[in-house]
DNA sequence: CGACCGGTTGAAGTATATCAAGTACGGTGG
DNA sequence: CCACCGTACTTGATATACTTCAACCGGTCG
């Protein structure tokens, strides 16, 4: 719907405001419409626009670690963040992953240090919004904060996928409905839902799934020989995607005798 | 830190303003304190005159369902709540849990569709903020917002927990983070840290943390076997705090030889 | 009283964690 | 250019912990 530049877009360009004066006001009631908007990503289109400063991240850098003071809040502009806990012991608990159009560090935002770590998967973008530009904006335009909630409201709601993910009795449950998601999120950002590039490692996913990461090699297997898939290393093509859907639907209650005839 | 009535305080007691006259609307002032310690003094002027109207739930009642339009953000006053969302088949997996100041509802801020539902657990009392006076509350009262972002905010991080109990490893370990954090969120209240009365149901527990809820009932006799708790029903009494918590760290990265010797 | 619900405990089958090889890829250095 | 190494991924074998089915207990409620 909003895909007109589906690739990284050049900073600001020709498209910058010119001769209209864009203020900071200006731009927040145009930011408070978009941050409104249905889908996450329009936010990014019109950040853009608005000139908002950018911050780079190379793949694997980290954009803010756990603990760190929060400085800004983060829109993601274009590539793939991995959220993440580090335990005592070095174990990396991944709590979810972020593409265009989400935001990030807004689970700080109250206690001004971030509780988890924000890692990038490949070089990736982000727009940031300074904490005192965002008192500024809270300031001049009052709406603006209802726009923010909206924003905090849609990572509250996404919280909740990642319960579901771990909450599945089978593995092959768990990555089903894993790759749901990443569909779902995909048709969000304008792309088709049957072709997922995975920006991340198995090990990742499997962490993210609550499982060994040995399992998230054989579950992918298993969803391939049932003909769901085709996998080709972090390429998932989906072939049969209601089939998915229907086998992310089971369920720990009534098990109903599952349809999958294993060979 | 707010915790002036550490027990569920009957709600207009002594400590009232003076001569003012206690309406209904004298919850403002609390629901202040819950939101928002530092500036409670200067809004609670303002929310009294807007008049915050309370809802009161039955045990097992449903504050709001999956689907339902959201009419109000809710504030708990007294009482526990589960929110879930239920499967087609019935399933209901729950995705936590909500106590004394926690916001209900903010996950269905920007569809206006309540993705969860919320359960009281036991008689409870809510604030609830219907959405056009939260428009009036911004309006005339900036720090309102800010308030309310911190709420949003806090069950963002919270969230995070859920993920953290559900990747554990083993059943004990799941229960015992668990505990550990409704231990943390006793002492958040102003309540012992030791003395746990849960509300839910063993069930309801078990979905939670993601195994079969006769695993829980195991894992809490685990647990008591190793000494770290008391278990009668529903009281849990901690009996090692430090044990239990060095238990809840065990994770699924590099396995230290568990020292809990198993009998 | 009998039915029902919540909780506990037991027994059996199975899925997954874990350990262990082995493969493929990309980068580095000779 | 090729040998080498590390990382990511896959696949196999075994032990174990969990799910599941089932029985049982103690309440509460009609």
């Amino acid at each position: 719907m909003n895909a007109s530049s589906s690739t990284v877009a050049p900073p600001r360009a020709q498209q910058h405001p010119g001769s209209l004066a864009l203020r900071p006001s200006d731009g927040a009631r145009e930011l408070i419409q978009i941050l409104d908007a249905d889908t996450a990503s329009a936010t990014a289109q019109v950040l853009w626009r608005l000139g908002i400063p950018r911050r780079r991240v190379k793949g694997l850098a980290a954009l803010f670690n756990e603990g760190d003071s929060v400085e800004s809040l983060y829109v993601v502009q274009v590539g793939t963040f991995k959220l993440l806990k580090t335990a005592e012991d070095g174990y990396e608990q991944v709590l979810g992953f972020c593409s265009r159009g989400d935001v990030l560090g807004g689970d700080g935002l109250w206690s001004h240090r971030h509780p988890t770590a924000a890692v990038a998967l490949e070089d990736s973008s982000v727009f940031a919004l300074p904490l005192n530009s965002l008192q500024r904006l809270t300031d001049e335009l009052p709406t603006f904060d209802r726009a923010l909630q909206g924003a905090l409201s849609r990572q509250l709601a996404a919280a909740a996928e990642v319960a579901e993910v771990m909450a599945a009795v089978s593995a092959e449950v768990r990555l089903a409905r894993f790759l749901v998601q990443r569909s779902s999120r995909m048709v969000e950002l304008g792309e088709s839902p049957r072709h997922l590039l995975l920006r991340m490692s198995r090990r990742d996913i499997a962490s993210a799934l609550g499982v060994a990461h040995e399992t998230v090699s054989r579950s992918f297997g298993i969803l391939a020989e049932w003909g769901y898939l085709r996998v080709d290393n972090r390429n998932i093509e989906i072939l049969d995607l209601e089939g998915i859907r229907a086998c992310s639907r089971s369920t720990r209650g009534l098990l109903e005798p599952r349809a999958h005839a294993r060979s």
